[in-house]
DNA sequence: TTAGGGTTAG
């Protein structure tokens, strides 16, 4: 009886360690060693060697995952052990899908019972891939195979729910638990700080008996990102140790609310940085403004050696698209090329942006062209930069090959399309795409939605209905709606409507120029010369100046500025020789000044000409024709929209230099080519 | 044998 219970015992205990090939847990020794070894003795299928083969692969820096993959499949019985190595090396490795698809293979083919291994990954990559439903279910399997009780299962599920802004869900966990660590206290304080409950965070914080550094930069972060950056130096400075996180979210607190000043200081003084500090600065510089500040630092970060991220890229393109350099965004999308960056969902709609802000549309359809599987921000990219470079046609085409293959459009995507539509001119397909969104795609309607169709509607004289559609929308309308009924009421010369929506611009912003300059040009143009003086009076009594128009064209390497009448650039004599021969060749080509769109204080008609004729982009078109070799494209960026003389003047220029100029203005492009503009002269 | 969760950029 004894004999056969120990035979028993013992066939169901793993062999002796002596059996194995070597000691495998003691020694070190490479997995592939292993492997062949295991081969040979025939032991690859115990539990214990395949266990370790998997452990070893995961540990191996040059093994793929794709790679251990394989090896697991040739298991007959894989182990929950390594189930459980696998499925957490998906969600490490950035591919929870899979990792999610590995577990319910799992559930289904294996027999087994996950545990408190199996349980915190799968939650994890649930709350990576924001997958709710998923996430609730396992929840629940956790219910029905009883981890309450487990702190580490538990406090999963906290995180989880705190990073689907489930705070309910959260506290509801958290609070049943029967034993807390801090990763609990700490995930659902950060959940609180997602949601924007600062004071809620503030009461956890408070409530806590034990609180580490990660507590402390929550607490720092939330107080930061609720706009209380003072509150957040308090705490900050209260911290009784600091590490990276602290220090970078105390920075990023700074650059969010426009504070560079305080932001550099802590920056200067940090002994370690890592890429997140150098992130956080570059994105700060971006979002308020200082691109070439971003740029610099870009650059110095890659001489210190430092890899960027996804999010360095992002930032850079971003302030190189702010800055229009197209020179700078082709190094830095060959570099991406060069250290084998993936143009993914995010990197990719990066780059085709910059392409496309920068003026290099075809280089944007390049790149757009090749990108595998392509996803719904791509085409989202693509769409928008087409519309915005006035090529209606190819954006619409490209639209419904996205449909085709079967990507759902976003609310993004339609303002696009519409953008498109109203480039192209086109009113029907505009209305029809409009209801297409909200009727078939169920998408909510938003005010920039509105200013498309609205704008549509403008820009081919239906300003009636125009008119009509903006009292009737179903939110308030902005002044960006307003400007566009105004801007064509210039043009249709409909001074009523003009005056009507003028006065609501001035509602929403008293001291919005363009408002006062589209007015008095709609005056101008009609005639009104009496009214055309009492909006320049009023803009005198009110203060209100008119930005000076400052033109930006790049030439090997360097950006040079140009302002209205500027003399400050070394070439200033050559440009001003360049210029009088322009003057000449238009005469002579029969062009009259338009000398009533000019908004400056001038008396008399020859001092308005010359005010034109050194408006700040003819400077730089001159630089440009004297600078670039024939034939090649010249770009300029504006702070202003383009005035009606330069508009008309520029056309004329593309036709008798044989030139294509490309000028962005603040909300569009215009491709002036062989003597006419992609705009269709409506802008 | 061996594996898990929380803070900072985007």
């Amino acid at each position: 009886m004894l004999q056969v219970t120990a035979a028993a015992a013992a066939s169901s205990l793993p062999p002796k360690p002596n059996l194995y090939p070597f000691q495998i847990y003691r020694n070190p020794i490479e997995p592939t060693q292993l492997h062949a070894v295991s081969l040979k003795t025939q032991t690859f299928n115990d539990p214990l060697i395949s266990s370790r083969l998997i452990s070893l692969y995961t540990h191996s820096k040059t093994t793929t995952l794709d790679h251990i993959r394989s090896v697991f499949d040739q298991f007959q019985q894989p182990t929950l052990f390594s189930w459980n190595t696998l499925i957490k090396s998906y969600v490490q490795n950035q591919r929870s899908q899979e990792s999610l698809f590995l577990f319910l293979e799992f559930m289904t083919r294996s027999c087994l019972v996950p545990d408190v291994f199996t349980l915190p990954c799968v939650i994890k990559a649930c709350s990576r891939l924001m997958a709710l439903k998923e996430g609730e279910q396992i929840h629940g399997l956790v219910l029905k195979l009883g981890f309450r009780t487990d702190v580490f299962v538990q406090s999963s599920l906290v995180s989880m729910y705190a990073k689907f802004r489930d705070i309910g869900s959260a506290r509801k966990v958290f609070d049943e638990m029967s034993e807390r660590d801090l990763v609990s206290w700490n995930s659902l304080m950060d959940g609180y700080v997602k949601a924007g409950e600062i004071q809620l965070a503030k009461e956890l914080f408070d409530e806590m008996t034990e609180r580490d550094v990660v507590s402390w930069t929550a607490m720092v972060d939330g107080l930061s990102k609720c706009g209380k950056v003072d509150d957040a130096r308090k705490v900050f400075d209260e911290m009784p140790s600091r590490n990276l996180a602290s220090w970078n979210a105390m920075i990023n607190g700074y650059m969010k609310a426009g504070d560079i000043v305080s932001a550099c200081r802590l920056f200067d003084v940090m002994e370690d940085k890592d890429i997140i500090t150098w992130n956080s600065m570059i994105a700060g510089y971006e979002i308020n403004g200082r691109c070439s500040e971003a740029l610099k630092l870009f650059a110095e970060l890659l001489n210190l050696g430092y890899v960027p991220t996804h999010s360095t890229l992002v930032s850079t393109l971003s302030a190189v698209s702010w800055l229009a350099l197209l020179s700078k965004g082709r190094w830095v999308h060959s570099y991406m090329v060069k250290n084998g960056y993936k143009l993914d969902s995010v990197l990719g709609t990066s780059v085709i942006e910059m392409y496309c802000k920068c003026g290099s549309i075809d280089s944007a359809l390049k790149v757009f062209e090749v990108i595998p599987n392509k996803k719904l921000g791509h085409w989202t990219a693509i769409v928008v930069g087409l519309g915005m470079h006035g090529q209606a046609k190819l954006a619409l085409d490209l639209f419904l090959e996205m449909l085709r293959t079967n990507i759902v459009p976003n609310a993004i995507t339609f303002i696009g399309v519409l953008n498109a539509c109203n480039h192209g001119g086109l009113v029907e397909e505009g209305r029809r795409y409009f209801d297409m969104m909200i009727n078939d795609y169920k998408i909510e309607s938003t005010v920039e939605h509105y200013g498309c169709l609205i704008d549509i509607l403008c820009r081919a004289g239906h300003l009636e209905e125009a008119k009509c559609m903006i009292e009737k929308m179903p939110m308030k309308p902005n002044k960006i709606i307003w400007m566009s009924l105004l801007s064509a009421s210039r043009i249709y010369k409909k001074v009523e409507i003009g005056e009507y929506a003028a006065k609501n611009v001035t509602e929403i912003d008293p001291k919005f120029v363009e408002s006062y300059v589209l007015l008095s040009n709609m005056y101008a143009a009609t005639g009104n010369w009496d009214k055309m003086s009492l909006v320049r009076d009023t803009m005198r009594k009110t203060g209100v100046k008119k930005d000076p128009g400052c033109s930006l064209i790049e030439y090997k390497d360097e950006v040079h500025e140009f302002t209205v009448g500027d003399k400050s650039h070394p070439q200033s004599d050559e440009i001003y020789n360049k210029l009088s021969e322009i003057r000449d060749r238009l005469k002579s080509v029969g062009h009259v000044p338009d000398k009533t769109q000019v908004l400056l204080h001038i008396e008399g008609d020859d001092e308005k000409e010359t005010e034109l004729e050194n408006h700040s982009e003819r400077l730089a078109i001159a630089f440009g024709l004297i600078n670039l070799k024939p034939g090649i494209p010249i770009r300029i960026v504006k702070n202003l929209r383009v005035c009606n003389d330069c508009h008309s003047v520029t056309k004329i220029l593309s036709k008798i230099y044989d030139r294509e100029i490309i000028v962005r203005d603040n909300s569009r492009f215009h491709h002036f080519k062989n003597g006419s503009c992609s705009c269709m002269d409506y802008w």
